[in-house]
DNA sequence: TGGGTATCTATGGGATACCATGGGATTTCA
DNA sequence: TGAAATCCCATGGTATCCCATAGATACCCA
């Protein structure tokens, strides 16, 4: 079944909230969780966000440590205290923390990018010029030039 | 369903209270466990707290050794000595202990740092310190690298 | 086929509930 | 009996709930 696809942009109110594109919430009632998980992107302005999903991957990447070791309590200080767990109204809308605004720069317009396990929240502009660069990226992987990145490829 | 998220700053009080964060107080409802379980991390100036999750945790550590050896006897009283149970009042305060105060440096504000499975008590500002050094120390882990080791920790 | 209607979506705004915080009053314990 | 802990209530700010509206699309039926 098809995950997040295709991209939306939507306006923030004057409360800081937004609606969620109604494909996305659709896919998100599929997965049951409940609200919406976010993280701050470690490499990029952006923030993921998703249900089960992605909540698992970010599990996946804490289990490699012993809990309560100093990496593993480094590691979940960087993930879960990057995290968010916003509630959806009944209207469908998500209401923009700090931590979100901060991360992306966002001001009145929220872009949302569809990645199939997850969708990303960005500032319209600078999903724009990141686009261009990752289509470049991609061109220039797909014509044989720069190597396939190994996989465990930090999202 | 996700843990412990986020990370918020509360205020002390003329008493020495301070509110828990509402979302980790849902998670604490859920987890059942009375109260709070506290114990003073081993390796940062931080506190962490949680339920029943982080007190299994504690639980597997000292289960290791046979009950009544001497190795048991001493992981007990590093743990348990250094562990407390504070109750939550009816509005959501816990009080700040003296224990907890030494250990954390912490005066007037306190964060509260989500770590799924636990939470984590720190003054604001050490906290701060102590987050960068985590994002940069999470990086380097989650790009397959061999972690640098960690030395000069926050202590 | 075309007009009309119902539905869905994004958005705005009022009303309400919740949360963090402060402080008084009461209880507990040494 | 005095200090500290606990209970209870008040309050300001914020988030949430609920309803309204407009535009777009889907649907229906003559």
């Amino acid at each position: 079944m098809a995950g997040f696809v295709s991209h939306f942009t939507n306006r923030l109110d004057a409360k800081g909230r937004v609606s969620i594109p109604a494909p996305f919430r659709a896919v998100l009632a599929r997965d049951g969780f409940d609200g919406l998980y976010c993280i701050a992107s470690a490499h990029c302005a952006a923030v993921d966000a998703g249900g089960n999903d992605l909540l698992a991957e970010i599990n996946k990447r804490s289990e490699a440590f012993a809990k309560l070791s100093p990496d593993h309590d480094a590691l979940a200080v960087a993930l879960f205290g990057a995290s968010e767990n916003p509630r959806i109204d009944g209207d469908g809308r998500m209401t923009i923390s700090d931590m979100i605004r901060d991360h992306t720069g966002l001001a009145d317009q929220v872009t949302f990018v569809g990645m199939n396990y997850k969708f990303q929240i960005w500032e319209p502009e600078k999903f724009r010029e990141y686009r261009a660069e990752a289509q470049r990226r991609a061109l220039a992987m797909l014509s044989g030039q720069v190597p396939a990145p190994s996989q465990g490829e930090p999202a």
